[in-house]
DNA sequence: GCATTTTAATTAATATATTAATAATACACA
DNA sequence: TGTGTATTATTAATATATTAATTAAAATGC
């Protein structure tokens, strides 16, 4: 069955990894009302005190054009404000608000047991092999 | 620096390889004006003479409320065809059109290739392990 | 047989991804 | 100084993801 072949693909078995591991911690942002790539802004933002858009989307992985709408509604949810930058005006700086800042202490303790209870159900050595080949793919050019 | 805790998660290191990935299949997809999911779902159908909807969903990873779109838009260009069942009136059919067999031959060899490309840049071993990972991550509950 | 429950596909509402284009600002430099 | 070019954020158009609800048909219990 060249299905299989298919199936098994790199590209395949690593949506299937993300399927299989993500929806436990979508969970848990639903319980803040939070998706998935806002819950991603806000860990990056409870990190760094004030980052540009562009950054914002790197270290995100989220298209500059999708997070243009993600902040939009972090900004509604009183999470988040934007701040025109001084020194160079077409960049903008997110930034937390208090509320913002508060989420961290009631959120990261859940994901972060939920990361340990993961990691916990695989062998260690596995687990770091599977990070090194996933480090090796990424820079595969 | 915490950040790098976040970077290097599993799940971000899943998006990163994906992201390292995926670019060089969907430039051959964008040849043929065909969507990444347009693509999985015409993979999946030339192994496959006649699937349901539901199974599509289960063999390519596309949520079946989605892929209620794309294989509107994959017969409106005349690739695939609806085909209600006859044992069970519920079901349907998704069958190749003789113009979605033919892209097959054109398509398959250029992915193909690109996928050896992609295996013979990284060391056999670490691929091995990296897939090994993968199926234990996914097989965690 | 009939009511109840399940299943398969679809619709609906909202959020995000992808690609191309645009407006404003900064920058290089003749 | 002014002109071309690059950068930053944004908009636009289309496709897909997520979750809940809906419709039709089939299976199940009694």
């Amino acid at each position: 069955m060249a299905i299989d072949q298919f199936s098994r693909s790199l590209p395949m078995m690593l949506y299937r990894a993300l399927d299989a591991v993500m929806p436990r911690f979508r969970k848990i942002f639903n319980d803040f009302s939070l998706t998935e790539q806002q819950w991603r802004v806000l860990r990056v933002l409870w990190e760094l005190d004030a980052v540009t858009l562009n950054r914002l989307a790197r270290i995100t992985l989220i298209p500059a054009p999708s997070l243009v709408g993600i902040i939009d509604r972090l900004e509604r949810a009183h999470l988040v404000n934007r701040q025109r930058s001084q020194s160079d005006r077409r960049k903008i700086n997110i930034v937390l608000t208090s509320q913002g800042a508060a989420l961290e202490d009631e959120i990261m303790p859940r994901v972060a047991s939920a990361y340990a209870d993961l990691k916990q159900a695989i062998d260690p050595e596995t687990w770091d092999q599977l990070i090194q080949g996933l480090d090796e793919i990424t820079a595969a050019r």
